[in-house]
DNA sequence: TAAACACATGAACAATCGTTCAACTGTTCA
DNA sequence: TGAACAGTTGAACGATTGTTCATGTGTTTA
């Protein structure tokens, strides 16, 4: 985006370790889609409808109704969740019910209260 | 929000699930804290910031350059990590750098990229 | 002290995102 | 087959978000 940013003086010195650094990065395209997998969980409706799936597998209705949300609110959230892999789901007549894909959201989702709750604890 | 929302008629079949699932959610404030933690990891710049400080601390002007972004940009993106508590700084001189804040950060990208891996593989 | 430098911050604009409303699939049952 | 139901989808509006530009803060050095 810029290439001309005023550089600051001691950047020569520094030179080597950022030229190292550059050449670790994974590739642009892998971290964009990371930030889009976290852009998923980014949302309290979403987090919320993983933390009701975290217990059981559940049907589009009885999620709205839980959440005391709309079922059009809702089936666009979840859409979001199955396009990201997060969520899996299952036709049973005319409902659908809806589970955690795997373990792996689970284990993201543990990682982040875990987060939260150190925070609090000052544990430097 | 909604509390009209027609239910669906084998509701009542469920109703003692749902009745179960709720009381084991947590608080809505911790979901909102943790979307909200998730919302920090959902953005490129950010995740570029955090994947170059896993190899090593910078000071600003070396992860504008890096990065090729302006030194303002990078600076309202630290602030917005150091609010979540996902890096630390410290101050040398004129220049300030900035490092990961605890391997809790490092865990949850590793997750976040594991499961990006696992999509491709299809390991059902 | 005054200038230069590294960085932080506030305002504002463009772009992205989540909800609502309305219409549309697809399944079941009379 | 046709009505009722569970769920999906598209358009549009309001709210949130990230960048830019300009200015402010704090440290060093002449």
């Amino acid at each position: 985006m810029v290439g001309d940013t005023p550089r600051c003086e001691y950047l020569h010195a520094h030179d080597a370790l950022v030229e190292r650094v550059r050449r670790a990065q994974p590739d642009e395209d892998r971290l964009y889609d990371l930030a889009e997998l976290y852009k998923v969980f980014g949302d309290s409706t979403r987090i919320r409808i993983l933390y009701v799936l975290f217990e059981s597998e559940m049907c589009v209705c009885d999620l709205a109704q839980l959440l005391g949300m709309t079922q059009s609110a809702v089936s666009h959230q979840l859409r979001v969740l199955k396009n990201a892999k997060l969520v899996a789901y299952r036709r049973e007549g005319k409902a659908v019910f809806y589970a955690l894909a795997d373990d792996h959201v689970r284990t993201i989702l543990g990682q982040g209260m875990e987060h939260l709750c150190e925070e609090g604890e000052n544990r430097l």
